[in-house]
DNA sequence: ACCAAATTGAGTAGTTCTACCTATATGCAG
DNA sequence: CTGCATATAGGTAGAACTACTCAATTTGGT
């Protein structure tokens, strides 16, 4: 049987690249092309693929958004994510839309077979060195950006903006000392210690924090 | 008359997808791949190719020491940088090494063709984005980091490592007062102010960081 | 209406870094 | 030899954040 597959990526030559690694592996697929969300959406009603493979760091509508979108309007179709950075907390979004594969990029072109077999067979495929800093994180007890109320990613959010906590409390309407307590208990629950870990943690997972800002509806 | 081309890219699908929009554009070139430096190298020693396109962040040896290497001992073969990230300080480097174009890998399907046509004329060629970025430095007036004697530039890189001054200070066997004082130097020389923005900084420029620490044979 | 979570605010002490100074030793270039 | 840049070190004041503590108010859900 043919299978319709739709690969997302708004850099041109991934995007190239990646198809004609997929057509060589998969002999019986047909593969479109989309550049962002929007086009990905129409090209979706059209072609009603089997497969969507969208990258996760996308202008304009990420792929979690895209994710989630095609769940709620098309539930039937396999999502699977790509992405440059290995981020759990990335991981966890993504799998709360329901993806059935998370291929790092760098692993794409050896992986990406594995990943679209075992997808098909409605089995989870997720990269091996991402399985392996799941594994460091649960031993670490680190916890999660999921763990944190809607104010605290609010405070974040800001802190990765360069925001001091004066400025930040200026902007909410609130005590400076409210900001210090709300670092200290986003502090306590990501587990981190020292003078700039808040800072250096609000820097790196910056992306993954614009993308849980963009909605408030994932709260435990 | 054919020209030789080698593109060098540790992204197995960046590097095919761009060899075949390469050959799509080019008709009379041969065009040849590595996947690192080291094989990049033995491949020019066989090729003699007229002109290597090669990406500057790769694992091993990265792209400013591959383009070096290139520039003593075959000074001949001209070359072309692609980056992911718009970093004035590694353009800064790159021409140093005696590059002849500048290309941000997101635009590369759409300008590696005037690059190349540019450079086979003894043009150069930087993306536009590129030197919209350069220009606002200027404005600025920002310093560089080439600016830095090597001493600051270690210390930033341990910063950038998220260590303390006190453990700076402890690991170079020097007083805590004067990481102190080179951290205010490096601050005066790169034009930054705030809490925070050495921090920042040194996280932004982590990667170019470890390039220019790599060899320190570039002092002003 | 009540409980739990979230938000807000405060106190106090200590750490880390900034923002200004000054000062000495060393080595290199003119 | 005389400057100059570099690296070293110290002083003092203050800003910003951490690390603990406690408590009042609001909010949402059962």
């Amino acid at each position: 049987m043919i299978k319709r597959i739709i690969i997302v990526d708004d850099h041109p030559i991934f995007l190239k690249g990646l198809a004609e690694v997929i057509q060589e592996d998969q002999k019986n697929c047909v593969v479109d092309l989309a550049h962002d969300g929007q086009e990905a959406i129409q090209l979706v009603k059209i072609m009603r693929p089997h497969l969507v493979i969208l990258d996760l760091e996308m202008p304009g509508m990420n792929g979690l958004e895209l994710s989630r979108q095609l769940e709620a309007n098309f539930p039937e179709i396999k999502k699977v994510m790509l992405t440059m950075h290995n981020n759990p907390t990335a991981l966890d979004l993504a799998m709360e839309s329901n993806v059935m594969g998370y291929v790092l990029k760098e692993n794409a072109v050896t992986e990406i077979r594995s990943c679209i077999e075992a997808v098909f067979e409605d089995k989870t495929y997720i990269s091996p060195q991402m399985r392996e800093s799941l594994r460091k994180r649960s031993v670490k007890q680190d916890g999660r950006i999921s763990d944190l109320t809607p104010t605290e990613l609010r405070v974040l959010g800001m802190i990765a903006q360069n925001m001091t906590s004066r400025s930040i409390a200026d902007e909410l309407y609130i005590s400076e000392k409210t900001v210090s307590n709300h670092r200290q208990n986003i502090a306590l629950k990501l587990g981190l210690k020292g003078v700039h870990m808040l800072l250096r943690y609000a820097l790196e997972n910056q992306g993954v924090l614009k993308m849980v800002a963009k909605n408030d509806t994932n709260q435990s």
